[in-house]
DNA sequence: TGCACCTATGTCAGTCCTGACATAGACTCT
DNA sequence: AGAGTCTATGTCAGGACTGACATAGGTGCA
């Protein structure tokens, strides 16, 4: 298990502004990793909300189960990039996307 | 020169809204590229807010030169990580990122 | 129990992104 | 003119991410 994997499992769990003197991160890393996890947890909200599994949502993405769930577990092998285009693909808005961003 | 470079460049200069109809891309392809057009040039203006250069902003970032210019730039080659993570390196809060993103 | 569906996690080859480097154009001084 | 600074653009080896696949655990239902 990487180091970047286990800080995120310790993240999770961890109010959002007290993670970063927990571990050992810079502001902007916290940051970046509190950023990962609202659009994780949004993407999987979208998603049940709109009533599809994670295969389902794979295809429309052209991507695999395997890996919308690595996306909803904030697993860092996914990117920004895709959690975002994910994000998009379910209709999200930019006002949403700002509101989900923006999120305490 | 890549296809999606010349949609890139293309697409500069044409309002948001206008975009989609004129190339032919679905809706979540032009969100996508807007967003990251949206990023881009709220990167440059919080540089040079600051009055600091590409150089400079490459060192902090352990990055290089090139590599920022073409994040403002909006080359397709630079990733929305890379992008935000520059933009939070430059102390921007999730709340003006929010900001950015949901601009007209 | 057996079956179908959903989700989590690991692995891996191929593709994409990265920093570094080179180079060129524009601008400002002296 | 020449030197210094800033920015733009191309290239490339190496590292990061991707979809696909395998597999396991959970839940509900006949």
């Amino acid at each position: 298990m990487r180091a970047d994997k286990r800080k995120r499992l310790e993240a999770r769990g961890w109010k959002v502004g007290t993670v970063k003197e927990f571990l050992g991160l810079t502001d902007e890393e916290a940051a970046y990793i509190e950023l990962r996890l609202k659009l994780a947890d949004g993407l999987r909200a979208r998603r049940t909300a709109k009533g599809i599994s994670q295969t389902a949502l794979a295809k429309t993405l052209e991507s695999s189960q395997s890996r919308v769930a690595k996306m909803e577990s904030g697993d860092p092998s996914v990117s920004l990039d895709l959690l975002v285009r994910s994000l998009l693909a379910l209709g999200t808005s930019n006002r949403e996307l700002a509101r989900i961003i923006s999120a305490r």
